[in-house]
DNA sequence: GCTTGCACCTCCAGTTACGTCAGGAGGTAG
DNA sequence: CTACCTCCTGACGTAACTGGAGGTGCAAGC
């Protein structure tokens, strides 16, 4: 009547479904620790160590450590003295489960990027995947020193309008890098220039512009490295330059900064 | 001209926001290796080591491991040809979200619980953390071998049903763990036993049951081995002897197979 | 001239939760 | 008798770092 099932370790890990070696671990580590057979030294589960089991994985689940579970698997209850730790690992999760999501964000627009354009610059496609992990920490900053109106128009772009951003971020870049040390009045360089300009315009709005205008130099420097350029040092002193000679020679309407880093 | 700044690494550390240990070991694997002072060893990193350092974060998050990335960096442009790897992280990705999905549902509810409940065995809640963790994997098993209207009803609940029967469970389990050893008779063993046939009923619904009993044997003991049981197998014992006298006693609808494993 | 502090260096060790051998024991089937 | 199976222990490998010990070179303060 007394005789419980005891199981072999190969018994024991197929019904739960934990491995033989992670089994051994436990274990090793005292977590849990089962009978063992006098003379083969073979190890003998019990019902009750299905129990345990059950108990240590359903806490890993919830994101404890196997050292933590230890302390825990000993108490016959929990109670609400718990949820402290727990709102913690929740926190912890949802931290986590933001930069996955961040993450596959970033890769649904660089395998549309890569799809339309085939090929493109590593650095291009870098920084724009920086600016996506960055965005949230962007808006919140934005937040901080900018009326709400600039904020939400600048990040809240529905998706094609993103995308036809990235498109045009990209395409420009290239152009930047193909024209890259040419002469400042070569035609094409003065329409990239423009194009360049334009876009920016666009993408910022009016009213953002006036925005940044009225910052200070501090935050305004604290806002370009929210957003790392894919340029070499070189290919952006050769574009500030070519903006300062469009601008001086087109009257085209200055910044009160011309400096762009 | 050509002097172009340097920075020693706690500066560059603090520019790019990347650890000084990190910078070492990232040169110890030779993933980013600055020029070296002769004389004194410092490393001195450049602005190309920025943009290089860019591009190792960037693929980071996008899921590589640093040995990849390390082939990565080398080529200065990307193709659709790494498309079909992205897409594999990005399903790898989806995985891991699922999962600390299920670790926040599991959390919630573990938290509502034991604010509820104050205090509640270990084993009823681990057991409650095992279903909701396998609610998909079930979902899956049911949906091959039962009608869909069936599954919808039994696994489809809203928020507030889904947090009713969480405490009716633990509820029951109380009461079995509290009475457990007390002869069948006993009233209040009588009540418990009704109350879990009647919950039991509720939950799972007419056609379910029916479903089930149609259902041959190994399909049904698989399915009880996706519902780990909170209780002893003393416990299990004494309650499937509960429910049978009180079914032979009382003449209740007596399901074909008594044994509830 | 000596000490103190700082920023840097190298080398070694530890972390988590296992996976992967290597070498050996005991029992059974052909 | 040998092959095979399951079990054992013990040791090393993993990823991406983090931490500490012990040492060097340099500038400032006493």
């Amino acid at each position: 009547m007394g005789e419980q099932k005891k199981y072999l370790i190969g018994e024991f890990s197929e019904r739960t479904g934990t491995s033989v070696r992670t089994l051994h671990y436990y274990d090793e580590i005292g977590l849990l620790t089962p009978e063992k057979h006098p003379v083969s030294g073979h190890r003998l589960y019990s019902d009750r160590d299905v129990l345990t089991l059950q108990k240590i994985v359903s806490l890993k689940v919830l994101g404890y450590p196997l050292e933590q579970i230890a302390d825990m698997i000993c108490k016959p209850t929990f109670d609400v003295g718990l949820n402290e730790s727990l709102y913690l690992q929740k926190k912890a999760f949802e931290e986590k489960k933001e930069q996955i999501e961040a993450a596959i964000t970033s890769i649904n627009r660089v395998i549309t990027i890569l799809e339309e354009e085939g090929e493109v610059d590593s650095a291009v496609l870098m920084s724009l995947i920086s600016s996506i992990q960055t965005e949230k920490d962007l808006k919140q900053w934005l937040e901080e020193r900018a009326p709400k109106e600039v904020v939400d128009q600048l990040l809240n772009k529905s998706e094609e309008e993103k995308l036809g951003l990235d498109k045009a971020y990209v395409q420009l870049s290239k152009e930047v890098k193909r024209l890259f040390g040419k002469p400042f009045d070569d035609p094409e360089v003065q329409k990239l220039i423009l194009d360049y300009m334009k876009a920016t315009m666009e993408f910022v709005g009016e009213e953002a512009i006036k925005a940044f205008q009225q910052m200070d130099v501090q935050d305004s420097e604290q806002l370009v490295e929210h957003y790392p350029s894919p340029f070499t040092p070189e290919e952006e002193a050769w574009l500030n330059q070519a903006m300062e000679y469009c601008m001086t020679h087109r009257h085209f309407m200055p910044p009160e900064d011309g400096e762009r880093k």
